[in-house]
DNA sequence: TGAAATGTTGGGGCG
DNA sequence: ACGCCCCAACATTTC
């Protein structure tokens, strides 16, 4: 029997469903990947996130070809080409893990309808996941929308049916030595229209596992302090990872509940803080599947939040600052050129500039879930939209719209030495700690000290805080009653 | 997974 | 010694 394996955003060996039940039926496995033209064109990727991926496929084609598998490639549309393929190579059955997003949901039902009026036998598997959106439902039956809800189902879910690990298949174990396995060039970042950038987070199976076993060794045990200091290495960094397959979420969770035997008292709640995140992430894959129309807009009306700023020069200037991380307030500009620099942002700065943009500068969240994909090499639809809802005050279980962060006192509280903001904005590496959060208060005697001048050097704040948020608010009051 | 405004308390300076 | 005021420190409420 044979069996196409269809990779999407699974691009590993172990603990690899779709991989395992393939070669659990068949004598003859086939992996396959299919770059799809119309999203490489839709350019809501960049290129970190292209570059990543390319670099993780290349990696997969190396541990295949050392086990005597060719990963098989296509370009075109996904539809299409999978069908194409499956009938070029007469296989019986194809396999692929299942993907939330309502695109790819509408895509593999397509595929699926085909290949069975052909006869050809197609199984779908849970991999992305702990547990599907079916598996977590409030007493109605319902999808739960609070956070705290959902957790409190997950833990049990957890106890009552742990997820097991899969083993990797036999014929994966052994690899050959003799260097005469196939081996197939893939298509460059540049052959797919993008430029290969260099990444801050290594690709790849192997990495992810290092990554992780380095998490756990360390950095988890402090993880509520740490988590939130974006100067140090205080976070697992596996977004994209998880994004992209190359780490199994269930190994992850294992792994993690594992120390919480070995680990002290102090450290168990570092633990589950972690665990936590993980269970977010879930969270937001389920509400995406659950609700699918929160990719195209809020989820809850806009009641009593303020309209974004209208179209125009305005507008434009300062979305075009937020950006390019010159809006004159030091941890959101660190935040910006950190994610145009290196494809990532420490989460805590994502709140903090996401709170600026759709606050201070009241620009439509949507812009900024936007430019977050286009800049993320851990692009996840489901995660990136969430969590802008959630800054938004429009998703299901949403930070309330008058929240409002103060740049000034979360660049105190969280870089209190200015460490950040020193790697990220150069040009305020000189300016003294007492200074570095609000540098445009700098005399002109301090500004030519510390060789920057505000206005030239740096730019000013290009809102004021305190006016911005009153204005914020008076403009959800006026919502309210209108 | 806020921040600002407002309220309360208690110590110390001082007339 | 006493009351008054100031204000820091902390708690509560409001947005």
């Amino acid at each position: 029997m044979r069996g196409v394996v269809w990779l999407r955003r699974d691009l590993r060996l172990q603990d690899q469903p779709a991989l395992t039940a393939a070669f659990a039926d068949c004598d003859d496995v086939i992996p396959l990947f299919v770059f799809d033209d119309s999203l490489l064109r839709a350019r809501q990727f960049g290129s970190p996130c292209v570059t990543f991926m390319v670099t993780c496929l290349a990696e997969l084609t190396g541990a295949l070809a050392a086990r005597g598998l060719a990963l098989q490639w296509r370009r075109g549309n996904q539809i299409e080409e999978v069908l194409r393929f499956v009938a070029d190579v007469k296989a019986d059955a194809v396999y692929w893990n299942r993907d939330y997003e309502p695109g790819a949901i509408e895509r593999d039902r397509k595929v699926q309808q085909a290949l069975m009026t052909r006869g050809v036998v197609v199984h779908t598997f849970k991999d992305h996941v702990v547990f599907e959106a079916e598996e977590i439902r409030g007493s109605t039956g319902d999808p739960l929308q609070r956070y705290s809800a959902y957790r409190a189902r997950w833990w049990t879910k957890w106890h009552a049916a742990t997820p097991p690990l899969l083993s990797l298949p036999v014929r994966l174990r052994a690899q050959r030595a003799d260097g005469s396995s196939p081996r197939i060039a893939l298509p460059t970042v540049e052959d797919l229209g993008y430029q290969t950038v260099p990444l801050s987070i290594t690709p790849g199976e192997k990495e992810a596992q290092r990554r992780l076993r380095w998490f756990l060794d360390g950095p988890i045990h402090t993880y509520v302090e740490g988590r939130n200091l974006p100067a140090i290495d205080g976070t697992s960094k596996l977004s994209p990872h998880f994004r992209f397959g190359t780490l199994s979420v269930r190994t992850a969770v294992h792994a993690a509940v594992g120390t919480l035997a070995t680990g002290g008292r102090r450290s168990r709640r570092d633990v589950l803080a972690w665990i936590d995140e993980l269970i977010w992430r879930e969270f937001f894959q389920q509400v995406l599947s659950s609700f699918p129309q929160v990719a195209s807009g809020p989820f809850r009306s806009k009641d009593g939040l303020p309209r974004p700023r209208p179209a125009g020069s305005e507008l434009n200037r300062l979305y075009a600052a937020w950006c390019e991380g010159r809006t004159g307030y030091p941890l959101v500009d660190a935040g910006m050129r950190q994610l145009n620099r290196t494809g990532w942002m420490h989460n805590r700065v994502r709140m903090v500039v996401a709170s600026f943009l759709i606050k201070d500068l009241r620009i439509d969240w949507q812009s900024g879930e936007r430019y977050f994909m286009r800049q993320l090499m851990d692009a996840d639809l489901a995660a990136n939209n969430g969590n802008w809802q959630w800054a938004a005050a429009t998703g299901t279980d949403s930070m309330p719209g008058y929240r409002i962060f103060n740049p000034l006192l979360q660049s105190r509280k969280f870089d209190p030495e200015g460490a950040y903001i020193r790697q990220w904005v150069p040009e305020l590496a000189t300016v003294p700690t007492d200074r570095i959060h609000a540098p445009h208060l700098m005399t002109c005697e301090e500004q030519a000290l510390a060789g920057c001048r505000i206005g030239t050097d740096y730019p000013s704040p290009i809102v004021d805080h305190r006016q911005a948020r009153e204005e914020y608010l008076a403009l959800g009051k006026q919502e309210v009653t209108a």
